[in-house]
DNA sequence: CTGAAAGCGCTTACAG
DNA sequence: CTGAAAGCGCTTACAG
């Protein structure tokens, strides 16, 4: 304000600190209210063509931004996307990261991580201070916490937009996206009944995991179409890490008959089973077929390289903040009409074969 | 403003919309003006010890927090921290992710990601949008970003606080944090020199690294220490990646005669080796040594397990974020004393052991 | 040690 | 289609 006097439009930065400019010099410069200003930063339709190129070009000229903060202070939210994640695969939250910096890239919106246990007593009152300090516009949640209700109702109550993740539909298209496991670990099923495996067995992941119910659930469903079953004594649990899958792979080798062929609910417990069938001189994929879930990156680094079904995960990560910004959209059903689905690929390589004669 | 009338004081959140508590709230129940309520939040020493704890009382009772983004826009700058990184390895950034927010935890400051790309044409252009529009109160750099002078330039001109996580000291202690990585690879050259090798190869990173010539460095100064050289020939740069870990690796072992150990930059490109000697029939360790530099998942879950230098990242992500929080601070030095030293450590597992009669 | 005024850079009602 | 006023929740000068 100190300075609203002498100088004319057109006049600008010329003076030692050269500030950012503001909606107020902008105003000036088009000679309008802010407020107009503030409308066609807004995309308002009330304002005229003639008014709007002009301000545009002005903003563009001068390069300006409106500031997040003072708009976040009005608006009552802010400009930033949390992504709340308990994700013990340090990949699958990197490439989902990525996917989600592509969709907010111009949007004016920035990413705030936030990892979270769902097991710890603060795991609400944390996300409840998180979310309401912050008044971040909304969460991209990929499994398990997209499979947490209890989050669910603390961010429906706090009024702010998400997106889950997960292997089964939970909710209404506009804040879903579903990655159909249950589709993946059946082509996973097909696969080693087509190679001709009979004795076949399953580590899933922990029973916290919906993923892990998923993908057994589509596992045996594969199964059946072959006329396979899923024996109950080749159908162990595991947590998704790699000493949990030795263990079970251990226990799976050690039995009479012991299985042709296992598939693993993810890479990490694949190659689990990978140091099991070592630690008994079996071959893979002569003695022992391995099949996992991810496509880690480790999957194509281990030798044998790891047969394994492949998640896009960038892509999801991508498809959920884009979805989430859609939430926002005049259009009403904008949200529930972007893509809500991603289809697993089995991507076969040298883990699995024929069993043994 | 529009209920500050018949309401008295210790009235709180019965209405409708029970909203959170402000600084006016604050102010009002402890009857003193908001700037009194704004000191105790700023710590200021000029306040009334009899003052300080009955205005801390109320804000504990009343669970207040002060909104970010209204001291942001008043301050000037916000309660973000940035993590600017081209780092390649997800579990790095992952790792460094975490422990940034075990020094943020309770502090009011959030981490927002920033990947980036030092060769793109937009990487300083880009970085300035963000920190000016954001107005972040610092960034976390972590290699190779950290390496960057013109980086650097921009955020001193852009007057954002940094901490620099490098191999070597690039900057005064205040916003330093060094990893030593010539420690970490002369000892794995003591290692391998203690094995009884002669014929020792390095495949390094790629010259935009730092890293890849401090680790070479480092090597060939261990190696000296046991009277041993790194001949050229041995010596091969790749790009910290699988493949180009695979091609170098291919070109060692075709030579005549072939080294026996071969150090690595990084893990990754240790497994590309084993993947050359596997195609060659070579057995590891028996017929080749082999040492990577990181210690990733992957280390302890390929076969033979890989001995290789760890680096303590989750540490290394909360020291640097308490050195930049201790920059704001009013001792000036504070942040400078703060702890800028990481020791990598040798980690021998089964990939390495005396070389072939 | 404490407070009244003005301001950070925007937007929401409310008028026209 | 456009604008003047008030306000979002804090802090910075400036007084006392």
């Amino acid at each position: 304000m100190a300075r609203d006097d002498g100088k004319a439009k057109g006049d600008v930065g010329e003076g030692a600190a050269k500030k950012r400019a503001t909606i107020n010099d902008i105003a000036r410069l088009a000679q309008v209210s802010k407020k107009t200003v503030s409308r066609v930063i807004n995309r308002s339709p009330f304002v005229k063509e003639e008014t709007r190129v002009k301000i545009e070009a002005i903003i563009e000229e001068l390069g300006f931004a409106p500031d997040p903060q003072a708009r976040g202070l009005a608006f009552r939210r802010s400009f930033l996307v949390g992504m709340i994640y308990d994700q013990p695969n340090p990949q699958y939250v990197v490439d989902m990261q990525q996917g989600v910096l592509e969709a907010l890239r111009g949007s004016g919106y920035e990413l705030v991580v936030h990892p979270c246990s769902r097991t710890s007593p603060q795991f609400l009152s944390d996300i409840r201070a998180f979310v309401e300090r912050q008044k971040l516009y909304g969460v991209v949640l990929p499994p398990s916490a997209s499979e947490d209700e209890r989050l669910i109702e603390l961010l429906d109550e706090l009024d702010c937009h998400y997106v889950r993740i997960a292997s089964v539909s939970l909710d209404e298209p506009a804040s879903m996206l579903v990655t159909h496991d249950d589709a993946g670990a059946a082509e996973a099923a097909r696969h080693l009944a087509e190679l001709g495996h009979t004795r076949i067995a399953h580590i899933s992941g922990p029973a916290l995991f919906r993923s892990a119910h998923i993908r057994r659930e589509g596992f045996v469903r594969g199964l059946k179409e072959h006329g396979l079953d899923l024996e109950a004594r080749y159908s162990l649990e595991a947590g998704y890490t790699f000493e949990s899958g030795a263990d079970a792979g251990a226990k799976l080798l050690d039995m009479q008959p012991r299985p042709t062929a296992v598939f693993t609910g993810n890479d990490e417990m694949a190659l689990g089973v990978f140091k099991a069938a070592r630690e008994r001189g079996l071959r893979i994929p002569e003695d022992l077929s391995v099949v996992g879930y991810d496509d880690s990156p480790m999957a194509s680094r281990v030798w044998p390289n790891l047969t394994t079904v492949r998640l896009p995960i960038r892509d999801m990560g991508r498809m959920a903040a884009e979805k989430l910004l859609l939430q926002s959209s005049e259009d009403s059903r904008a949200a529930a009409r972007a893509a809500s689905d991603v289809r697993p690929a089995l991507v076969v390589r040298e883990s699995s074969g024929r069993p043994p004669a």
